[in-house]
DNA sequence: CAACGTATATTCACTGGTCAGTATACTTAA
DNA sequence: TTAAGTATACTGACCAGTGAATATACGTTG
């Protein structure tokens, strides 16, 4: 390497996560990206193949930080897996309140590249979602409760609901409504799995701060 | 009006009508929705200020037509209350999996001009969200629920949430997930309503067909 | 150990094409 | 004859991507 070919990389990949998060994909030029991060287009032309890679890699960037994050928020919050699901969507609705929040990059971006089914963006896109739902899905399972998987899939549909909704609305209470949904069906489904299930855990016992 | 003024300008929408939903609202250009309805850009221009109003005018379009078919899908199916609001899903699953289907052109305008907060567009996706919230919350007073406000922010919520993640994993098996927890939370609600609430109706004896 | 060669990393200036929007003039129906 | 409606041809800005040249570091070899 000569001078800081990774730290280059980074520093771009920097602005464009901005740049792409803030403003959206077709919104922004190749060349306001090379100016924010403070190089040549074609600096960035030698690091990135073009900007749909471009788009990808701020995409992947964003796919381990974004899955930690929300799993920490679930984790942190004490109580039984109904209270910690209401905390996750609790915690969601305090970073929607920020003035730079956009909703999720990951829809975003699939819903401007809607008319592109194969592009790579999509794809990471589709596997970052589907890494929560899987994650969602142990959790529930370790709890003993049957459905895990169609809970799981609820719990997907009320999380990027609420990205939708609040992102047209302006609304962050639309996330504190999503989390009293999920905190409901998942109590439902703990109580059907004490009554027939498995029941593999007492439920009362689970509190992790 | 000299030929077909009215006529020109339905044809024009049509073909933006097809084009944005298709393809987003960047993706297309002014050129291309005046080629589709065979007129020059200019003849656009007479009838549209700019494309900005084309776009609020695509959407503008889509608002009753949208509302209607919605409301038909739920009244259509037989059943109670929880059964209707599957039924809703059901149909919705069975829209989004022909090949043409692009999501909620409503939401999908809204993340792609996220960055412009105060766009015609997305006041008019905005309103026409709050249009279904409010006929929902209705029905479910109509139906003696307590929380009726809040029950129908959940089912806009999981509604969204499936056009959200059915485009992002183009599997309308999310549209039946979301039926089955609108389902449940319908069901609970109208429990309590029946134990503790007004209970201005009986539930059984409600089916429209 | 010094001169060189090579891969890495970066720049400036450019291309061909597309974009939203317009200046001007023509057509036709009332 | 006049105003609504349509057409041709254009503008200036921007866009993704590139060609040719340059700078820096480092291993190799004389």
């Amino acid at each position: 390497m000569t001078r800081s070919s990774e730290a280059t990389r980074t520093r771009i990949l920097a602005a464009a996560s901005r740049l792409f998060y803030a403003e959206g994909i077709r919104a922004v030029s190749v060349d306001a990206v090379a100016e924010k991060a403070a190089i040549t287009k074609k600096t960035l032309y030698y690091h990135f193949r073009s900007k749909d890679d471009l788009v990808a890699a701020y995409l992947a960037a964003r796919d381990q930080p974004n899955l930690e994050l929300f799993k920490r928020w679930f984790e942190e919050t004490p109580g039984a897996l109904p209270d910690k699901l209401a905390g996750l969507f609790r915690q969601l609705a305090r970073a929607a309140r920020h003035p730079k929040w956009r909703g999720c990059g990951f829809l975003r971006t699939t819903a401007e590249l809607a008319n592109l089914p194969g592009h790579p963006a999509i794809r990471i896109g589709a596997a970052h979602k589907k890494k929560f739902e899987a994650w969602l899905q142990a959790v529930f399972e370790a709890e003993g409760i049957s459905g895990a998987a169609e809970l799981a899939r609820q719990m997907l549909l009320l999380l990027d609901g609420s990205f939708a909704v609040v992102l047209l609305h302006r609304d962050a209470s639309y996330m504190e409504s999503a989390g009293e949904a999920a905190r409901s069906l998942a109590a439902a489904a703990l109580t059907r799995r004490s009554r027939s299930g498995p029941a593999r855990k007492r439920a009362a016992a689970h509190r992790s701060r």
